[in-house]
DNA sequence: GTGTAATGCTATTGG
DNA sequence: AGCATTACAC
């Protein structure tokens, strides 16, 4: 057992550690230890006698729990930490809901929508209400229902809540009420939830059940939420009520970070907890360890631009480091190009390993260019995010049997695959199945037991072909409990016809296809074998709960005569796939050296010695759709003081001039946010950047270092009026014709290339030497010399 | 009912 | 450009 982690910290770092009892706040700065801090929190308490089953500890992805409890347990012992609640609010409630499912009318077995579901389910309601797609779009709709859900607006309060409905009258669309009551009672009936119903059950459960929430508040007496500003409202309704009795919660979060209110997430969760606890006690951690003071310096000056953030100084004793390197491409290949081009040269320079590069974009979009130069280079790269195996059209198709054979009234998995393989059952047929569904309020599966007795106008061999249909789920159906998770996989791929059907397309995508099933069963054979963890490394909670579990087991072992072999079946394979995502999978020994891609979204709580954030270019970067709002452009800003403080060593940011969106290419510009980083932490790193600067920085255009290749090219032939001068790094560029400015007046509206529209406010000294001052509506006050300036009166 | 061609839509971000 | 849904021929 080691003793000494409390030496391990700092004098903030360990006050928040030993601060157990009571309300608690740690606003943790960027790569302040916080991970750190978390860990020893729980190790100390453990430490202090406190049980494990009686501390919840909510994380932002498994895997982070995965790593703590590792962790947890080298200070502790392995045992005691295996019995820590650690998990993903998703996760940690689905488990939860599981055990008290049958409260609230669900079957234990309850299959989670994933949002290809949701959105499947949503286009039926619209077809069957006859409403126009056009105008109900499924994203948008879903949205809303999420929306309210996360705000613990249920159907009915939503179709009576004044504000909403009036809310979508404006808006021209005033069925999602309707809808989303529709959709509700639709997943009721398929014995599913969507990932908001696993919170929002959660919820009702606490709220309407005061035996359960009284054993939930008696079980969970230490409480730790980590990435807090990432929380909805009702997330922290889950955590305020289960913290209500012993008042032990400790939130940790950086407002500077929250980088989720798309999705409902609320920094105001952080006031609020304030405002709920008023003996709180809050802890700052300010010391960065992760990275150099250029980038620590670069990070705070970009996030002094928002106007909301709590008081914080995030410092560092870290070396000086490399200025954050700015590089400018003329297309997004050419970026890719220069990107792998310096992960190339880093390798060779600083012996750098593939693991230690990490590339970061707004949009997955954008990793098809990154991919190609890597692949070029002959660099390995991972991509994390984007789909996922489990998004896999034909992963997606088995698993859909497997729910169906877990729940056959799941209606989503029934519609994906009751015609496919192909079986003569088709859109003619399956709709007047849910027509029937819908009028007799009962599942499509409840349809098709009952054929006969619902007397549907369906010819006889097609009715047989659905009896068939139904016989085979059955027979799945029933092997459920007596067949480890494996030998019912491979049966039911092999009796389905979809392995079938897949081995038969022997183009590479239909082999590739094939290979996929066969690594998902892969899968259920190491499951069920039992020599990994599973899917879901929640650790088996209390007592009670595991009792129950080992009788089960044994009753079915006795049933079906096996061994003593624990059975690790299929249902219990399945409970969470739906929640797991690309930041939970295992490494393999594969992934262990390679270039990471992913998201800035996805990156968060990761980091790298190096990082490349890509695509920084207006409407990319801050996102076009944020432009509209100050609260939206500051979100973007705090994904990219993420982003920039992912980096340890060096954080270079590349942009370019071109980039083909939606087939077709756009130019583009520089992100304002660039603009926003003092130009003391930047070294224009490539010679394209170098010229870009010296062109936007007008009138001061000082002279960067000078670059030593730069000398030995020769330089191209002078030409008068060159709007660029191209080999000016040395020297200022030449002029530009600007006469047209001569008459320039106080008060005139005129229009820059870069800055946007804008109005003159001062001007000093004579032409052409005068320096304007303007006021931008968008990039606000600016000084120019007229005789740099690309100015043009409006 | 099935398979292929044509059309149309999409690309924030994610559990 | 790539994917999904739709339209149309068989």
């Amino acid at each position: 057992m080691n003793d000494n982690y409390l030496n391990e910290l700092n004098e903030a770092q360990r006050a928040a550690v030993e601060a157990t009892e009571g309300p608690v706040m740690i606003v943790a700065g960027a790569g302040s230890g916080k991970t750190r801090v978390l860990t020893y929190r729980i190790a100390h308490l453990i430490r202090k006698g406190v049980d494990p089953f009686n501390i919840l500890s909510l994380t932002f992805t498994n895997k982070a729990a995965r790593e703590m409890k590792e962790r947890i347990g080298k200070i502790v012992s392995k045992s005691e930490a295996r019995n820590l609640w650690m998990g993903t609010f998703h996760s940690v409630f689905a488990r939860i809901l599981r055990n008290e499912a049958e409260r609230l009318g669900y079957p234990t077995n309850f299959t989670i929508y994933d949002t290809d579901d949701s959105k499947s389910l949503i286009r039926t309601i619209l077809k069957e209400q006859g409403l126009d797609e056009k105008i109900y779009k499924t994203g948008m709709v879903l949205g809303r229902i999420s929306a309210a859900k996360n705000n613990l607006i249920g159907a009915q309060a939503y179709l009576q809540n004044p504000a909403a409905q009036e809310e979508d009258r404006m808006s021209g669309k005033p069925k999602i009420g309707i809808i989303y009551d529709q959709y509700q009672k639709r997943c009721f009936k398929a014995g599913a939830m969507d990932f908001d119903d696993l919170l929002y059950n959660t919820n009702i459960l606490l709220r309407d059940y005061p035996d359960i929430l009284n054993k939930y508040q008696d079980k969970f007496r230490y409480i730790m939420v980590d990435e807090y500003q990432d929380t909805n409202f009702s997330q922290y309704v889950i955590v305020k009520q289960l913290a209500a009795r012993f008042q032990n919660i400790c939130v940790v979060g950086d407002d500077a970070q929250s980088i989720y209110a798309f999705r409902g997430a609320n920094i105001q969760n952080i006031l609020s907890f304030e405002r709920d606890y008023p003996e709180l006690k809050t802890y700052k951690l300010e010391q960065n360890y992760r990275s150099t003071k250029n980038i620590v310096n670069a990070a705070n000056a970009i996030i002094s631009n928002n106007r909301d953030q709590l008081e914080k100084n995030v410092w560092t004793s870290n070396a000086e480091g490399d200025l954050i390197q700015l590089m400018k491409a003329n297309t997004d290949n050419e970026e890719g190009q220069i990107v792998a081009r310096s992960i190339f040269d880093t390798k060779m320079n600083a012996q750098a390993k593939n693991k230690d590069f990490a590339i970061l974009y707004r949009t997955n979009a954008q990793s098809r260019a990154m991919e190609e130069a890597l692949r070029k280079m002959n660099i390995p790269y991972r991509i994390y995010g984007g789909l996922s195996f489990y998004q896999r059209k034909e992963v997606k198709d088995m698993l859909a049997y497997y729910r169906l054979a877990i729940n056959p009234h799941d209606e989503e998995a029934f519609k994906r695959v009751i015609n496919y393989p192909a079986r003569g059952i088709g859109d003619t047929t399956v709709d007047k199945l849910i027509i029937a569904a819908r009028d007799n309020d009962v599942s499509l599966w409840t349809v098709c037991e009952n054929i006969g007795p619902f007397g549907l106008q369906i010819n006889s061999g097609t009715t047989q072909k659905i009896l068939d249909f139904v016989a085979m789920i059955q027979s799945f159906n029933v092997m459920l409990p007596v067949q480890n998770a494996y030998d019912l996989g491979n049966h039911i791929a092999s009796h389905c016809g979809l392995l079938r059907e897949l081995y038969a397309d022997k183009t590479p995508e239909g082999v590739s296809r094939y290979e996929n099933v066969q690594e998902l069963l892969n899968g259920l054979k190491e499951f069920s074998d039992g020599d990994t963890t599973p899917p879901i490394d929640l650790v088996e909670s209390d007592p009670e709960l595991q009792r129950i579990e080992v009788a089960k087991q044994a009753n079915l072992l006795e049933e079906a005569g096996l061994s003593d072999k624990p059975l690790r079946t299929l249902d219990q394979f399945m409970q969470d796939i739906a929640l797991l995502t690309d930041a939970d999978a295992k490494e393999t020994e594969e992934d262990l050296n390679k270039v990471s891609l992913m998201t800035i979204h996805a990156a968060k709580g990761l980091e790298f010695p190096y990082v490349f954030v890509v695509g920084l270019e207006e409407n990319l970067f801050p996102s076009a759709l944020s432009l509209n709002s100050r609260t939206d452009l500051e979100e973007e800003r705090r994904l990219f003081y993420v982003a920039v403080t992912r980096a340890e060593k060096r954080c270079t940011l590349t942009y370019a001039s071109t980039r083909y969106r939606w087939g077709n290419l756009t130019s583009c510009e520089a992100s304002r946010f660039l603009d926003e980083i003092d130009p003391k932490f930047i070294e224009y790193a490539n010679a394209a950047a170098r010229r870009q600067y010296d062109a936007f920085n007008e009138p001061s255009f000082e002279v960067k270092k000078p670059n030593p290749g730069t000398t030995a090219t020769p330089a191209p032939p002078k030409k008068k009026n060159l709007v660029r001068a191209t080999t000016a790094i040395n020297s200022a560029p030449a002029p530009i014709d600007n006469s047209h400015l001569k008459n320039l007046q106080v008060g005139q509206r005129v229009r820059h290339e870069r800055f946007g529209d804008g109005q003159v406010t001062n001007l000093e000294g004579p032409f052409p030497n005068t320096k304007a001052t303007v006021t931008f509506d968008q990039a606000g006050q600016k000084q120019l010399l007229l005789k740099f300036a690309k100015l043009e009166i409006l």
